[in-house]
DNA sequence: ATTATCTATAGATCTATAGATAATGC
DNA sequence: ATTATCTATAGATCTATAGATAATGC
């Protein structure tokens, strides 16, 4: 019945690993004993950390996860040369150095698995950290008019879509790296495919 | 002790409903159970039909799928005008009347929880069923001068995520079709972001 | 007669709790 | 003294099996 649970470094490594395997796998896929594998203690031990359980634990880790890529996508978007070019590439380059996460599995399998309210608000705030910046930038390079658009926020899903994807290629398959394919990429999105 | 699994309708509607499901929301989050209430029955009687088991059946409509999605692709793309707007179009349309799903979640979360060799094996298939077409169209319209590109597996892949991330666009924020969405993301791809 | 479903239940695994023990910080 | 872990176990849920019952096809 001592239950304590303050913000040390013990409970740091729990969010943490708890945070690397959800966003990789998903809220059904991982077990509570996967995670304390991880830390390396007994999955009993995770609620002196957690006394809300499983769910807590996903929405925890999962809202400062969002809120880590709003700031960190913003922070690479400012620091980069005001080109829309060197702006992707820095949000591509941040996005590949976050473990990946998949927002249609989000979507389709992690948000009904949890209480309505919770999926709600996750569901806005991944909006907000994952879309959002993207559209804003975007917006800003077609106000001074270096791109030419409709619809900022369906192309600022589409490339986040693209950029997901490069998580998908397989190590053996790598020949590149996942970042200079992020740049590839980036190049067609901004140049076109057609040949000229 | 009577097990005779033939292919009847009610089998049938077990795939179906398995595959569905499976397709949206991945090996983990969907029980048995689930699929039995989408049919109407009780979760033991899936066992008349499934053997196998779980795993068996994940395998066997996840197989079936990527053949279908390949065979429907290669049919889409072979039967659409022969240029590369109206096939990528037709390739969209395909994919858009499936059901949603994700490849960097089969990747991440189903794959590593079946055995290894079905795993390797619906890796590759997926490949074949969902990149390969894409990747042979795009080269072909380079072969006749329409599109210029290094990497046209890298761009079937990053063409295949912009378009899957149009299932995560939430019913209430639709204000156009999705295919009309999909056209407009291939159009940026083909002609470019870049004001001209 | 064969096929498809049901009820009942075993066994595994998962989340969660209780209470004991070990480690750590004054 | 407080914080972090452990063992042991309850209770829920899931996959899977056995055997009975209902539906269907000659």
């Amino acid at each position: 019945m001592t239950e304590h649970p303050t913000n040390t470094e013990a409970r740091e490594r729990v969010l943490a690993a708890a945070e690397r395997l959800f966003a990789q796998k998903g809220y059904a896929t991982v077990t509570l004993r996967d995670i304390a594998a991880e830390v390396g203690i007994r999955h009993a031990s995770l609620y002196h950390h957690i006394p809300g359980g499983k769910e807590a634990l996903f929405i925890e880790v999962t809202e400062r996860m969002l809120e880590r890529h709003r700031s960190g996508l913003l922070q690479a978007l400012s620091a980069a040369e005001p080109t829309i070019y060197a702006q992707l590439c820095a949000a591509a380059d941040w996005l590949l150095s976050q473990p990946p996460l998949d927002l249609l599995r989000m979507v389709h399998a992690d948000m009904p698995s949890i209480a309505t309210e919770h999926a709600q608000r996750l569901e806005q705030l991944s909006y907000a950290a994952m879309i959002e910046p993207l559209e804003l930038t975007l917006i800003q390079a077609q106000q001074r008019g270096e791109v030419q658009l409709n619809n900022a926020g369906l192309v600022a899903g589409g490339l986040l879509g693209m950029l997901e994807a490069l998580h998908a290629v397989p190590e053996y398959a790598l020949e590149q790296s996942r970042s200079s394919m992020a740049y590839e990429l980036i190049d067609v999105l901004l140049h076109g495919l057609l040949a000229r």
